[in-house]
DNA sequence: GTAGGGTTAG
């Protein structure tokens, strides 16, 4: 409302008094200026902090302030609140408590702390009025919880709502749960989930949210069991299965992921859009290509994120021409790609080497959709270059013609295609590039290294290592999992600690004793340091991938394929190890590594840039 | 009597 409107507005009831009050008195004397003055404090909307003083200094003078109301007070506190910055209006609300006479009602209060924005001012101000006595109700709680509060913050609500019973208050306990999960505290929010008398369903969903992400994932999923058990009064609901299903997607987690669908159709959630997208991705963050189909084909009404699930997923696992072959089909029905589409269908090109597709899915998304790139787009850009071997004119694309600022990721894409192709001089560049980004990790060294290693650079291999060990950067282990009767078996190179390790021993050197005879020669570019060739070879050996085969072959029946998980890259020596594997044993083996997926089957793997 | 607050698909 523009200040000069207000002039015409009414007086509330407490300044228009019909006695001879100084208050009344000082009214009638500048009844115009006073009324302005009554309407801003009935509004209560912000005032520039200039205006604001003007008022206060009206307000003195006339003694309206002095002798006004609590109502006027809290008012008058309430407009400081909004208009002045939090630490200002603090000293005025501090400067008002001392006066004998005012003491605001709870319902003032809380409106006072509504308007205040910094929450440590805000719980200052409690503690100045709890001090004189005013206690706070489940509002007052409710007003303090900002969605970013800090963790002592929340701790200290967390106190004062089991101080003052609100515990049974849902919505009050789970918003203050939301507080301690925004700040990765899962403890702190499941101390309190476990000291609410009832909890529903929203607080589990909370609690399972916090956890997953928090990288608490099995816990998340334990609480599944939990929810189900006896002692709950709570049933799992379609966002906890929605949750559950985000949760074994990042796990890789395939039975426990059937094991909720099971629990989501039984339970009427299984038609649901949203429960069917996750059951999609969920499918296809575990390599089942089939599955998550079937699941796709039988959802009536595909909304724009159904159709990007199915498209992402088939390029992340290698079916590069079906994921836009689904496109084609998705523009046919209508359904209007967005971004999300567009990452997928870019990521379908470079991950399958279609560069000719890329640039024309890359000009269709700017010309016919209107839709501006993101660095995501550019990164799947500069994979398709990189990959088809065109390393300079990627650089050049980089530096010269992307319309955002190239991010590490960009960079690291870059780096990766230096690497596949040997490209010592542009890999010392683009690290170059990192470097200034203050974004080098690890992996990026031993792409480089990788790259030198590739070409036969050893002095500058032991450089870099070298260079590593000054700097104090640690490489990651490589590590492989595999899921076995729920429960995840992990490996690292050389490991000696698996309960089973003679067998796996023993049933690995059959296999390099098969494979041999097939023809299998050990690729010992992969091996980085500067051994002799025997010594690479032996160092191989035992990579994480390669025992974990070993012991899926022991564990998993013939007809289901072996899935393993690895944290880093597959080396190029397990990727060509796996290829004869699956050939020779005639497994499927899906392995799911930082990047993709690779189906092996037949001697052959699904992706395209290992050779 | 007024006022406030929770989870969810690519």
């Amino acid at each position: 409302m523009p200040i000069s409107c207000l002039a015409l507005a009414p007086v509330p009831r407490a300044m228009a008094s019909s006695s001879s009050s100084p208050l009344t008195r000082a009214h009638r004397a500048s009844t115009s200026t006073s009324s302005v003055a009554a309407a801003l404090l009935a509004s209560a909307s912000p005032i520039p902090p200039r205006r604001f003083i003007q008022l206060h200094a009206h307000l003195l003078r006339t003694g309206l302030l002095i002798f006004s109301p609590v109502t006027t007070t809290s008012a008058f506190l309430s407009l400081a609140a909004v208009s002045l910055p939090s630490h200002r209006a603090l000293a005025v609300l501090d400067h008002h408590l001392t006066t004998p006479h005012y003491l605001p009602s709870t319902f003032q209060c809380n409106s006072i702390l509504r308007a205040l924005s910094d929450p440590s001012d805000a719980l200052r101000f409690l503690c100045r009025v709890r001090a004189l006595g005013r206690r706070g109700n489940a509002f007052t709680l409710a007003i303090l919880l900002k969605p970013r509060c800090s963790l002592a913050h929340a701790r200290q609500l967390h106190a004062n709502v089991v101080a003052e019973g609100h515990l049974r208050d849902a919505l009050l306990a789970t918003s203050l749960m939301r507080c301690y999960a925004n700040r990765g505290d899962g403890d702190g929010a499941r101390k309190l989930f476990d000291e609410m008398p009832v909890r529903d369903a929203v607080a589990w969903n909370v609690l399972i949210t916090c956890y997953a992400r928090n990288r608490r994932t099995k816990d998340a999923l334990k609480l599944f069991e939990e929810m189900r058990g006896k002692d709950s009064e709570s049933e799992p609901d379609d966002v906890t299965c929605i949750l559950l299903l985000q949760a074994c997607s990042s796990l890789g987690a395939l039975d426990f992921g059937e094991q909720v669908w099971a629990y989501a159709e039984e339970h009427g959630y299984g038609g649901e859009l949203k429960v069917r997208n996750s059951l999609i991705t969920m499918y296809l963050r575990c390599g089942c290509v089939d599955k998550a189909y079937r699941v796709f084909s039988g959802t009536p009404q595909k909304s724009v994120v159904t159709w990007t699930a199915m498209i992402s997923g088939l390029a992340a696992n290698g079916f590069g021409n079906d994921a836009i072959s689904v496109f084609e089909e998705m523009i046919r029905s209508d359904v209007a790609p967005d971004e999300q589409t567009f990452t997928g269908v870019l990521s379908a090109c470079s991950h399958s080497g279609l560069v000719d597709e890329g640039f024309r899915f890359f000009d269709m998304m700017r010309c016919e959709y209107g839709l501006k790139p993101n660095v995501r787009h550019y990164g799947c850009i500069v994979d398709l270059m990189g990959r088809a071997g065109l390393l300079d004119e990627a650089y050049e694309f980089v530096t010269n013609e992307m319309k955002v600022a190239p991010d590490a990721t960009i960079w690291r894409t870059l780096l990766g295609a230096c690497r596949i192709h040997g490209h010592v001089d542009l890999g010392e560049r683009v690290i170059g590039n990192l470097i200034e980004l203050k974004a080098q990790q690890a992996g990026d060294y031993v792409l480089l290294l990788n790259t030198y290693a590739a070409v036969g650079e050893w002095s500058k291999v032991s450089e870099i290592r070298k260079l590593m060990q000054e700097e104090g950067i640690q490489t990651t282990p490589g590590c492989t999992t595999v899921e076995h009767n729920g429960t995840v078996h992990e490996f690292i190179a050389d490991d000696d600690a698996h309960p089973r390790k003679v067998e796996i021993y023993e049933n690995l050197s059959e296999i390099y004793k098969q494979l041999r005879i097939a023809g299998y020669v050990p690729n010992v570019s992969s091996e980085l340091h500067d051994l002799d060739s025997e010594g690479k070879e032996s160092a191989l050996t035992y990579h994480s991938e390669k025992l974990a085969i070993a012991f899926a072959l022991l564990v998993t029946p013939q007809h289901r394929p072996i899935r393993l998980a690895k944290n880093l890259r597959v080396c190029v020596d397990c990727h060509n190890f796996t290829k004869m594997f699956s050939a020779i044993y005639r497994r499927i083996v899906i392995v799911r590594d930082r990047t993709r997926f690779h189906h092996f089957q037949g001697g052959k793997c699904s992706c395209n840039d290992y050779w």
